[in-house]
DNA sequence: CCCTGATTCGC
DNA sequence: GCGAATCAGG
């Protein structure tokens, strides 16, 4: 998979959109968690909000020669400006979000790998069983996707219907 | 153990 | 430029 301008374009959305690495590369499908996390750093959009600002890494130290001893990195100086802006900003629109009032809003535009659509006949055992749309209405169906033995939805929805903690204690 | 993003570095 | 491996952390 090559980064078409398409693919980048929506990789940009979704990261401003605040969703994960890992749901983005779900998303847009051939990719690694890691490779939508090479990217946005190569686009030079790593800071999102409030994302981690895990401030200096250094990995093992792989050549034996150049052994840094004074180890004064050029990034260090470039990443102590604090983002107060961007904070602020998804402040902002967290408190707004709840506010509006939806209408027909149903769970859908959260994660959403790529929903199979099936009807409820169609499910089994092993196919997720989040819904997706209105349950009164023609346009209702399921996920599908595969599931693991030990829960009725697939990895992503899972992962939504049981623990939306992480998305929330974010001040690393 | 699940996950998150960050960084490095061989390709 | 790309992304796996790795790291650091919740």
């Amino acid at each position: 998979m090559n980064w078409t301008d398409e693919r980048v374009e929506l990789l940009r959305k979704l990261w401003s959109e605040g969703l994960s690495a890992s749901q983005i590369a779900a998303q847009l499908g051939g990719v690694s968690r890691n490779a939508v996390i090479g990217k946005v750093h190569r686009l030079k959009l790593s800071g999102r909000g409030r994302a981690t600002a895990t401030p200096s890494r250094q990995k093992k130290s792989v050549q034996g020669s150049t052994v840094q001893k004074s180890v004064s990195r050029a990034a260090s100086t470039a990443r102590h400006i604090t983002t107060s802006i961007g904070a602020t900003a998804l402040q902002a629109q967290f408190d707004a979000v709840p506010v509006t009032r939806h209408y027909v809003r149903p769970v859908e535009n959260v994660v959403v790998p790529i929903s199979r659509h099936l009807q409820l006949v169609e499910l089994t055992e092993r196919t997720c069983k989040w819904p997706n749309g209105d349950p009164l209405s023609e346009e209702f169906h399921f996920c599908g996707n595969d599931a693991a033995e030990t829960g009725p939805y697939c990895k992503y929805h899972a992962r939504i219907a049981f623990q939306p903690a992480s998305e929330r204690r974010r001040s690393r």
